[in-house]
RNA sequence: GCGCCCGUAGCUCAGUUGGAUAGAGCAACGGCCUUCUAAGCCGUGGGUCGCAGGUUCGAAUCCUGCCGGGCGCGCCA
């Protein structure tokens, strides 16, 4: 199965959507239509499914079931009838009418009507809903099914180790390690790789700056303490300094071939520049770690046997000098075929040689089944080139999903590619020291119960938060707009307002001398807002799915934020610990907090967003 | 020139793959703290979904053509 062109939009997929590939699979088999392996829209799709096979309505046709909109249509509509009845040319309403006779909904519905031209809106029983949540409550990982166990290589991060993470690192890394959350919560073998940029010959300049403070007797981690300034220093020596510029080169390929001393001081260089990543990734809470680090230099020994393989089956041809492999599969409207060049006039090595040998090893050494590359869309016809380069050299069987994960460019205010006043990048470091600042001073001006070590660890959790949560909330393929403001926000559709939520309920439980996880007694939904809380977190499952599928945490965003939305909608309107509240109706709503509370705790924690007891 | 992406409220963005009267947040305005945390809640105003055609029961969504912006297009990564 390929999906149409129209389909692709932004992402990149060059086979099987992995979708089909999940659910056609031995657990799903043993689906039990009762228990919790189905989610609601799933459950409902199969039996309207069902029905429309009954009343005769052809295979291909999808039941084609969603939440509902508006209030008024119900909790989920299924929409497929109309589109049946243009196949089958029979009058769309008497269609939906004939499939609502053949539906088995007695069990989950108290009401199926038809409306419009043909929707089948279905109004879920407030019984069965309570007494879904309360099976939630029970079930491990909020009843949120497993999926068949795939290995997913995810590539993302990925630095340039020559320089300083900057704020256009952000996004691969934050998103990327979102969904590898998200994978692993339902069961797969994720694999990271970090695919560092640690090879090349902005090298050579910096191991030659590097050697010149080593022999001043300056120490390795001083010298490159801010390695921003370092790469600016050893760039204006290479400009500027012909002898410099002259060893600087003399070490690309000394490095290249194995040279034992400029090895050494190439370590050093990425030894101290690893440690500046990895002290992001530890305070931006992001799982990479340092044996997820693949780089470039990794496969340095492996591009010419590559390449070999490659000429031996007559796939790449020498063209002005160069090794090329052409691709007519990627050929322009005059049929010019789109070329990659594997080695360069002279015999060095490039980009694409290093990818396709990354692409090899991530198959054949790994057992990828899906690669996921969380990098800038600037890079989708070089990503398009390796996809098809990879699998035309049988790398990478059509059976394994290859999955161009791109997002957008970060953009200054005035339109155009971003830069600081300086001309420069803002650092990540520095703007998260600026993030827990900005969240320190508002904790000041409120009053609080805390002490200062925990307004320390508050102001951390709400401002790396803000920052994860700006970026993630957005569709990644857009070009977005660096902007303080923004990135910092801690109001309305923010991480700290899904953070405040969970406070909200854990103070609940403080209050009330309870023990989450202490209550027995029944759900029971008695108010609107009641309701519209269970429906929201039966719907947790719908939610991790789809971003497992097509990697847009935004999704879960939204999802979340939802969530705490109509939880504070419920907060105001029923009283829980309040004079006047009965036993029963109390410990009913919370149950309901507890299964809030580990929704927001456990989407939060899939974001890489840290919750907290109090704020 | 060719290719990819984008254009939705003043601003930042959603819009469940073609569904019903296009939704949030911020900003503006008006209410709500002696009672479960006001980083909150309730309400009001705000739209030519870039433009024009087409496809059909039905289009922000699909097709074609324009307009505007971003990015990319053989020896950088």
């Amino acid at each position: 199965m390929h999906l149409s062109p129209s389909k692709l939009q932004s992402r990149y997929f060059d086979s099987a959507v992995p979708d089909s590939a999940i659910r056609d699979s031995a657990i799903w088999l043993f689906l039990e239509e009762d228990g919790l392996s189905m989610n609601i829209r799933e459950l409902l799709n199969t039996r309207v499914q069902a029905a429309m096979a009954a009343a005769g309505v052809p295979a291909e046709c999808a039941a084609h079931v969603a939440p509902a909109k508006k209030a008024g249509f119900g909790d989920y509509q299924a929409n497929g009838a109309m589109a049946a009845a243009r196949l089958m040319a029979t009058e769309p309403r008497q269609l939906a009418q004939s499939i609502v006779e053949h539906l088995q909904l007695d069990d989950m519905a108290h009401k199926v009507e038809i409306a419009g031209p043909g929707f089948i809106n279905i109004h879920l029983a407030p019984a069965w809903l309570a007494q879904r949540a309360a099976e939630s409550l029970r079930a491990d990982r909020l009843g949120v099914a497993a999926s068949r166990q795939q290995t997913i290589v995810v590539d993302y991060s990925s630095p340039n180790l020559a320089k300083e993470m900057h704020v256009g690192h952000l996004r691969s890394t934050i998103i990327g390690d979102a969904v590898v959350r998200v994978l692993e919560f339902l069961g797969h073998r994720v694999i990271r790789q970090n695919h560092v940029g640690d090879w090349g010959t902005q090298f050579g300049m910096l191991i030659a700056e590097l050697e010149q403070h080593l022999h001043s007797g300056e120490q390795a981690d001083l010298a490159l303490k801010d390695l921003e300034a370092f790469y600016q220093q050893a760039k204006r020596h290479f400009d500027g300094d012909d002898e410099f510029a002259a060893r600087a080169r003399d070490y690309v390929v000394k490095l290249q071939s194995g040279d034992a001393a400029v090895l050494a001081l190439w370590q050093a260089f990425r030894e101290v520049s690893l440690q500046h990543s990895e002290e992001i990734y530890r305070q931006l809470n992001v799982t990479l770690r340092r044996g997820d680090v693949y780089g470039e230099s990794a496969y340095n020994s492996d591009l010419p046997v590559l390449l070999e393989d490659l000429q031996a089956r007559d796939l790449v041809v020498t063209d002005q000098g160069a090794e090329v492999m052409f691709l007519p599969e990627l050929a322009d409207k005059e049929g010019k075929p789109s070329a990659v060049i594997l080695q360069k006039q002279g015999g060095g090595y490039l980009y694409a040689t290093t990818d396709m040998a990354a692409m090899r090893h991530r198959v054949g050494n790994l057992g990828a089944e899906r690669i996921l590359f969380f990098i800038d869309a600037r890079q989708s016809l070089h990503m398009q080139q390796i996809f098809t380069a990879a699998r035309k050299a049988g790398y990478v069987d059509e059976r394994v999903s290859l999955e161009h994960h791109a997002f957008g460019t970060m953009m200054g205010a005035d339109g155009t590619p971003f830069k600081t006043r300086s001309g420069g990048t803002v650092k990540l470091a520095d703007l998260l020291v600026e993030a827990r600042q900005r969240a320190a001073a508002l904790l000041d001006r409120k009053q609080s119960e805390l002490d200062p070590d925990q307004r320390r660890e508050v102001a951390r959790k709400v401002g790396i938060g803000a920052i994860k949560y700006a970026d993630l909330s957005k569709t990644r393929t857009h070009d977005y707009v660096f902007s303080w403001e923004a990135m910092l926000s801690m109001e309305g559709n923010t991480a700290p307002y899904l953070q405040y939520a969970y406070t909200r309920v854990k103070s609940l439980f403080r209050n009330a001398r309870l023990q989450p996880g202490s209550l027995r007694s029944d759900i029971t939904i008695g108010t609107d807002e009641e309701r519209a809380l269970v429906l929201k977190l039966l719907q947790f499952s719908e939610a991790v799915q789809q971003v497992a599928r097509e990697a847009y945490p935004h999704v879960l965003c939204s999802y979340l934020y939802e969530v705490a939305s109509l939880y504070m909608r419920f907060y105001e309107a029923c009283p829980i610990l309040k004079d006047g509240v009965s036993e029963s109706l109390r410990d009913s709503r919370l149950r309901l907090c507890e299964l809030v509370a580990q929704t927001l705790d456990t989407g939060l924690n899939l974001l890489g967003i840290e919750t907290m007891e109090r704020m």
